[in-house]
DNA sequence: ACAAAAGTGTTAAGGCTACACCCATGG
DNA sequence: CCATGGGTGTAGCCTTAACACTTTTGT
């Protein structure tokens, strides 16, 4: 059969949103682009879709090409098509964004692309529509882990409520009542403790959780609340 | 200067799930297709992205076309881009959602496209990964329907509370307390009562209201509940 | 023994659900 | 006058937010 033979094509690209959580600050990751235009700018890591694969696909390679990670967190978040976007020629592009757990993955970065972390707060300026597809990634960030255990891809196997609790105030800028954190939190039934505690950041320790995964993933989609008064903070 | 030379370009096209209230039942506007392959067969209303206008633009464009209606809601959804979905030509589709009030339009629709509204519930089969965009349109509506004042998208300027409830009943599928509803509704302060009141449909009459357009734009984002449980509803 | 962080309980207020009766009108 | 759908109130329960003290242990 013949091809849609008037129609124009164009390059189709995905760029990722890649946030890590150290612990104490949330990051995201930038490299500093390889190609004209803008050569030696900062950019989100992307990559153009090849023939072959499918968009979450090319997502899942770009991510894999930058940081060795494969199974990471990752959701469709938007299309990006203005015409103008990419000043050399016209490209939509599919952003992606990411979630993972950085103090795990921090060394396993490629040096090809001279990739940084950088305070999501305090990042350089990015190239085209990049920062408006970060903006987009926060507000989607906080938006959807007000009603889903989505932070949680942020932080390792094992984890303590104050931990989490961090996360949490990192990503709304704000602060809670660790009472009313907790209680919240274990309410969900979510978390299994363990028999271990954390020794490092205090004297007393904090006791270990970890995901009811089997909970979390049939959960996953119920629509929680965890956070107190959403609409101020989103 | 140069175009990334050595990338494949790829067909972009724009699909829309246009989703319409009767004031009894929800239903979705599918088209007789017009080109091979799967010609004659059933459809969501799509179109190329054309050189020189955004992916909105070219969603607003399609929608216009079929139903000469410009100034609808309307919102990105996701982007399909499996390599087989069209099997003529590799197609990168980017899904946009519309919903509209059916009383007012049900006559404009274009005759070119041979358009007719099915009922949601009982729709024909549809081409290619239609279906699919059309299941996650159906589960997003009520996702944010239970969140968000969206439905009344659906409705008249003027519009009765029955009439209201009705179109969330009719959007997940269940029967909701005429009491407990309109507290809830009332109680957003979205809804201005009206001193008139529709009459066809009772001897007594349903007050009509208006949505409050200030309040409602300002507070749209803001996370309400309008569902009592959502999770067993979604 | 003290400093530093972890962990835990209560109360009061507001919101939610379940539930049943009266009202207005056209026929 | 009666059938039909519209409109409203309340009581009990649950959830939420606000709030402060005790525990543990390394130094």
């Amino acid at each position: 059969m013949n091809k849609y033979s008037k129609q124009t094509r164009f390059l189709i690209a995905v760029d990722c949103i890649i946030l890590g959580f150290d612990g104490a600050e949330l990051k995201i990751l930038l490299i500093k682009r390889g190609l004209e235009p803008e050569q030696g700018k900062w950019s989100l890591m992307g990559g153009f879709v090849q023939p072959n694969e499918g968009l979450d696909e090319a997502a899942n390679r770009v991510l894999l090409q930058l940081t060795g990670l494969d199974k990471v967190y990752m959701e469709q978040l938007h299309s990006f098509g203005e015409p103008g976007r990419d000043p050399i020629e016209r490209t939509i592009s599919v952003a992606y964004f990411t979630l993972l757990d950085l103090t795990k993955y921090k060394t396993q970065l490629s040096q090809e692309f001279e990739a940084e972390w950088f305070l999501l707060k305090k990042h350089p300026k990015l190239i085209f529509d990049h920062e408006q597809m970060v903006q987009l990634a926060k507000s989607k960030l906080r938006y959807k882990a007000s009603l889903h255990p989505i932070l949680f891809e942020l932080l390792a196997d094992k984890f303590t409520l104050p931990q989490l609790q961090s996360l949490f105030e990192e990503v709304y800028e704000t602060a809670f009542d660790k009472r009313n954190f907790s209680r919240k939190i274990m309410s969900t039934g979510l978390l299994l403790k363990l028999n271990e505690k954390e020794k490092e950041s205090s004297k007393k320790g904090a006791y270990y959780y970890k995901l009811d995964k089997k909970h979390y993933k049939a959960n996953f989609h119920n629509i929680l609340r965890f956070i107190p008064n959403p609409n101020e903070l989103l």
